[in-house]
DNA sequence: TATACGACCTCTAGTCACTATAGCTTCAAG
DNA sequence: CTTGAAGCTATAGTGACTAGAGGTCGTATA
């Protein structure tokens, strides 16, 4: 049986970030000690790492609730945590895609600025005006 | 003078976020109808085009405020406006390679399921143990 | 001039995934 | 038995909006 604060060491969560995902039912403390304190098992803990792996690769935490609810019946279909994965995938690419058209903008507007007030200024004038862009955004 | 609807169709900006640009003091009207509603000039345009650009590029709030009070002020130094853009795309290019490891691992985790069911699941598997994974994140 | 209808008004609450604070209680070591 | 760290609940704040309710205004037409 752990603490809160043990589970938080052996996962790396944050304490205020166990009780936020036991308030929203993604996990939940298998019990409570006499005076009311949270007290976790083996279980606990593998579902904590669980959740912050996938955070830490991005996913939602409604995708991680899908998830784990796939992974609590080792016989369900899988093709579901493979198409959330994908989506994932995709959506992580999609911004990648985003970020780099805006630092290619960002990078012409922010290098060279001839002038050093701001009334002649490259940045300023470039978002005063949508004309001295390459590119859509 | 131009309405909140007039001035959100030649801007692309919402109505409802115009409304919640005066509010945090980005922009202000130029005064109100009779009845209450309110009205914008040229000037408004151009500063609400101002900010659609800089958000467009992925500037918060608080950089586009210290980015129009820059530009009210022509005989402002323009360094703070150059340190500004550059830090948005310093901030841009390391989302930029944030986003790649997450996506070159999701990849290696969403490919190849050799499994159809839950129990032997590369992605539930990848998920819950951290060691199938290639780098750190 | 009456009326219809779209556009406008304010205010509140919801989004996402936490984080911070306040004020209190419990646990474990000495 | 005392002390101090760790735990508890509840509320509010973050960024940048978005949605909805419930009401008012402006203008074109009949």
């Amino acid at each position: 049986m752990y603490s809160i604060g043990e589970l938080s060491r052996r996962t790396g969560v944050k304490v205020p970030t166990i009780r936020y995902y036991e308030s929203i039912g993604l996990i939940a403390s298998c019990g409570r000690s006499a005076g009311n304190q949270r007290r976790f098992d083996r279980q606990g803990i593998d579902r904590l790492a669980f959740i912050r792996h996938a955070r830490a690769l991005g996913f939602p935490l409604d995708a991680i609730r899908a998830l784990l609810d796939l992974s609590d019946d080792p016989e369900t279909p899988c093709a579901e945590a493979d198409r959330i994965a994908a989506e994932q995938l995709a959506d992580t690419r999609a911004r990648i895609a985003r970020l780099e058209r805006l630092a290619a903008e960002l990078e012409r507007i922010a290098t060279g600025c001839a002038s050093d007030r701001a009334g002649g200024c490259n940045v300023l004038q470039a978002l005063a005006d949508h004309r001295h862009c390459a590119g859509p955004h």
